[in-house]
DNA sequence: TGACGCATGTAACTCGTTACATGATTCT
DNA sequence: AGAATCATGTAACGAGTTACATGCGTCA
């Protein structure tokens, strides 16, 4: 269900066709739960069937159509409703973690790939959030941008410190992810030795 | 694929009957990868079907058997190409990330019950995963002992020392999750007024 | 006119969750 | 005798992945 509230979420921004949602969705609400655009159009209709969005066809060139959601009353009740009720805790299913737990199985030349890759995984998953961040810092994100537009100014402070608390912690575990990708590569040169294989 | 892995990391360490891998694989393994034991039994059949592991019927009491699950060569022999195969990247899915991003929906109330929660959750987390540490560090662990004894003593350090890497990580991650829910708690009580509602 | 972006999905499959189901054994 | 623990699952469903399918619009 958490990604019905991730689409909801972003929709309260403001009204977008499927094909946008899908665009604005990688470039925000996807940084904190990613979802690929085989389960966001399924899920768009189904938000639909049960009211919590409705959709009008906008028409798009000569013949050419797309249809664009608004989230409803009752969408936005939902919205509420699951912000308040208590979180689902997420059971732990890291791969890189089990891998590192039994590294004494692998090659060396495999664990220290193994390592470089998380290491620049996170390190460039890093750069992005920190740019995103910036980008909420002087709010020029876009889907901010329409959200902030429906406050009062008063309230922008409010909203836009939550979200780059959001990234501030998604920053610290990319953080913590490099250094114990880099902490594990020393520690291979040590037990495997450093040379080449 | 990954909790077969998880599976036959575990049956390394000893042959087990399927209950006994879901009773050690909640205190070990599933600290990097959960799973329920309705998924563990099932999981088991397909493995020995597909010839990773072989069974034997052990008779248990009067009338009862159980069935002991040995990791077969072809077993070992998966294990290892997984061990030396890239990982799959798993993105984000952090239902507390994408809730604390939009918290300007939420209650106060609502919104300091979830911090709390989570930070909580982690607090015990974190106890429990020092704890186990503290089993590997002094070798106590009975997973850990079953297994070094496979392997000469001048392994052992090695062994040992990945499962501690591994565990540092999540530990990492376990006080970068209490820390950044605290920072959580104070910014809402300054963002919404320390008063309780 | 061809490439690229806009637009919207389906189909098949695997993985994971939740709830339920059943019986034997051992300990107190 | 009853509780706890050993033992092994199934059934139904929901979530997520991967690959594929199709056509229009716009701009160089």
């Amino acid at each position: 269900m958490a990604l019905r509230y991730a689409l909801l979420a972003l929709l309260t921004s403001r009204p977008m066709t499927g094909y946008d949602v899908s665009k604005q969705f990688s470039q925000s609400v996807a940084h904190v739960w990613h979802a690929p655009d085989s389960q966001i159009y399924p899920e768009l209709n189904r938000m639909e069937r049960d009211g919590l969005l409705e959709s009008s066809v906008v028409p798009w060139g000569k013949k050419g159509t797309k249809k664009e959601y608004a989230v409803t009353e009752a969408g936005v009740k939902a919205f509420r409703e699951w912000m308040d009720s208590p979180i689902e805790i997420r059971r732990q299913r890291e791969p890189a973690y089990l891998k590192a737990a039994y590294l004494e199985w692998a090659e060396p030349g495999a664990a220290r790939a193994e390592l470089e890759q998380f290491r620049d995984y996170w390190t460039e998953h890093l750069a992005m959030l920190e740019a995103t961040r910036a980008t909420l810092v002087d709010r020029s994100h876009p889907t901010l941008a329409s959200r902030l537009e429906h406050y009062d100014a008063a309230q922008w402070d409010r909203i836009v410190r939550y979200k780059i608390f959001a990234y501030d912690g998604l920053i610290d575990q990319a953080r913590a992810a490099i250094a114990w990708a880099e902490r594990g590569l020393v520690l291979v040169d040590e037990l495997e030795g450093s040379t080449v294989d």
